[in-house]
DNA sequence: CGATCAATTGATAGAGGTCAAGACGCGTGG
DNA sequence: CCACGCGTCTTGACCTCTATCAATTGATCG
């Protein structure tokens, strides 16, 4: 990405060793002094925040080849508790050396910037949906996406989250991420066998989850004039 | 904000001259070249993001202090046409100037990460509200609060935005926005006239909107290890 | 082989969407 | 200055979707 050899070893000097970690370990805790920003190298990664009133909320799961971390630079301090579903590995950076060293290397300082930017496209995504069934769509195909993007199957996922966990996550009852897999499972979509699922048709798929970013649309929106 | 004066100058013959705006004017348009970003100064604006299948969604409204368009770093072209709700003054910012000042000003750099960083966790604030009152609730409380950190009263504000737009935003019905302000105003908690806002148990608001990210809670989360 | 946890299935009730009608403001023009 | 028309907002009646409660099945593990 347009970094050249003595660059790469001062950024693979501040990338500590991987550190391996198990269903139930913790990366982070909500609260704590942000310092590293973390890498998934393989296995998946839930983040849980808890909010005043004592109900957690999982704002999101880490796929291999994703960072864990960044929303925290702006408060300074994490804020959720990211802990591993399965067994996983993951890298961590130190945040203060890494952006000493961006400010030498641009290329670095740009990559920075998108994958930030990145995050606040992924965190708006899931906004438009509007019935259960969309939601669950949308999460399904999200994830088979950002598999197939890292080069994993595009035809079959294994969801290391319970039922319980997605249902959190979406903001629905568990009770109604199992009747609706079955109903998508009714309808040819998927084939699913307790958390392992195939995606039979992904067109489908895709329209059930409604709308998902349609790009570069030069359409006026209402209310906006027209600027001749 | 830790920037000299000189760099300070620098920083100024970035910016171009301000722009004034009325009701209706846009700003980008979605699927236009990422090369600017903009702050409003004054008044109100809205991103609207067209989908697939032609649905219109309000991402979020901007006030004065507020940047727009860091979300279209990544992607490089702006995901949303954004529009002024009212007459407004907004300033500009060349990126790539952007990024090449702060490659030398290591405190903007600083700067424009947390700035990301923050946009990161706003698009993710809304995401645990389960019922509509929760959401109005919020969406009010949170409006607020970004007006008082700006300097605006703490206890009053005007609704730039149609109930129609307010529903769209929070994908609910404006029907349940106008039933749910009459009984905001009747629990005594606002006072409302057309589009004008008083508020008059801030505490209480705050808590009907359910939750707002609680900080720094070391909290074990369901199925996690205690690291002892 | 029970014990435990995850997942499914069924019955019920309530929140909120939809449809339809009416009220209120506001600008325009006679 | 008032009447009209249009858009925004409000109010009411109805009905659907999904949360909730409860019970059962299925899988995993000591």
């Amino acid at each position: 990405m347009g970094i050249d050899r003595d660059d790469l070893k001062k950024l693979e000097d501040l990338i500590r060793n991987d550190h391996v970690q198990h269903e139930g370990d913790i990366v982070f805790r909500q609260g704590a002094a942000f310092e590293k920003i973390y890498a998934v190298k393989s296995g998946m990664y839930k983040s849980v925040k808890v909010d005043a009133e004592g109900h957690e909320h999982i704002t999101g799961f880490h796929l291999p080849g994703e960072l864990v971390g960044l929303d925290a630079i702006y408060p300074k301090k994490y804020g959720n508790t990211t802990v591993a579903l399965t067994s996983s590995v993951l890298c961590q950076f130190n945040y203060a050396q890494l952006t000493d060293l961006s400010a030498q290397i641009p290329a670095l300082q740009q990559q920075l910037l998108r994958l930030l930017s990145k995050d606040i496209n992924n965190a708006n995504l899931f906004f438009t949906e509007q019935t259960a069934e969309q939601k669950l769509a949308g999460f399904v195909h999200n994830l088979l996406k950002r598999y197939e993007a890292r080069g994993y199957s595009g035809s079959e996922l294994i969801l290391q989250m319970s039922r319980q966990d997605i249902a959190n996550h979406l903001g629905m009852a568990a009770e109604t991420i199992s009747r609706l897999l079955k109903q998508l499972q009714t309808k040819g979509v998927l084939q699913i066998v307790r958390r392992e699922i195939k995606i039979l048709d992904q067109v489908e798929l895709l329209h059930l989850a409604g709308c998902k970013a349609g790009d570069e649309q030069p359409i006026n929106p209402l209310n906006s004039n027209v600027s001749t």
